[in-house]
DNA sequence: CCCCAATAATATGTACACTTACTAAATAAC
DNA sequence: GTTATTTAGTAAGTGTACATATTATTGGGG
């Protein structure tokens, strides 16, 4: 006889898991390859890539981070000079954020890696099976794929 | 014309944001309730319930937490009193780890909090589209339903 | 023009998550 | 049966994640 009460068909705990498993495949890859980053820190990378000179509360949002939590990001990003922080002009309580030309070389070396590990983080899965778990995911989030297309500030 | 790089599409990035909705609608549910306990912590407990005597190591792989994590886990889930820990009679580098009376009432509590919001997680998908994602996720996970039945040690 | 609510960033505290390193104890190898 | 390897738990260090509070600044309303 079953347990009546089980995990592993909650989607709280199997989405936990599965998030464990994307971070471990992640860093592997990117280690593998000598890079010393998070998958968190390549999302911002990239953000600030296609959205130069954001504020650190619009990159935050862009990528549905905490904004208590992108500081941290932040400054990890601009020790390993990444990216640089200058005051803003027009506003003097935020920071404009500018990827530096080292964060640029970084990052193109950085994202056919990142391209070819998302089909490892479902190797479980068929190529049509991930499709429908990618729909599936995104319209759990209620997003539509523009929805992270640059903004303006 | 598109950004060429967009994060919405990458399984890592809509993984980990799913995680974050998951993990907030657990916490909105059971703090509502009056429960001050997290998700990690409840499959700990639900784990133990099932498992009564496991060990730490044995837990943490149960349910696929670190072993380096499930110390802290323990050790507020003993501060709250919901479990208790004695050192085991056969090998004396473990313990084994049992729910109080209390820890029992309390997950008496909180099950059917935890089933009702289950869908509230995925509550952007239809009862159809949720089977699949399930389904999906436990294949990609590997997993089979059964895999976490209780265990012997 | 001044007050005041909203906002950008930081600080603090708690809770995972995982790595490496360590101690103690169990077990396997010889 | 002593040694070598594994294993249980802890500790220290880094990196998210989020709630709450604080400071500086902005922009709107009277």
């Amino acid at each position: 006889m079953r347990a009546p009460h089980t995990l592993s068909k909650l989607p709280g705990h199997l989405i936990r898991r599965l998030n464990q498993h994307s971070t471990a495949v992640f860093q592997s890859y990117l280690k593998a390859a000598g890079h010393d980053i998070t998958s968190v820190q390549f999302s911002a990378l990239e953000t600030l890539a296609q959205n130069p000179g954001l504020d650190q509360a619009t990159l935050a949002a862009q990528i549905a981070y905490d904004r208590a939590t992108i500081g941290g990001v932040v400054k990890r990003l601009e020790q390993k000079e990444l990216i640089q922080r200058q005051h803003s002009t027009t506003d003097r309580r935020a920071f404009q954020l500018l990827l530096t030309d080292e964060g640029r070389a970084v990052l193109d070396k950085m994202r056919p890696i990142v391209a070819s590990l998302q089909s490892d983080i479902l190797e479980g899965l068929s190529a049509q099976e991930r499709d429908v778990f990618i729909k599936l995911m995104q319209k759990a989030l209620h997003l539509r794929p523009s929805d992270d297309q640059p903004i303006q500030t």
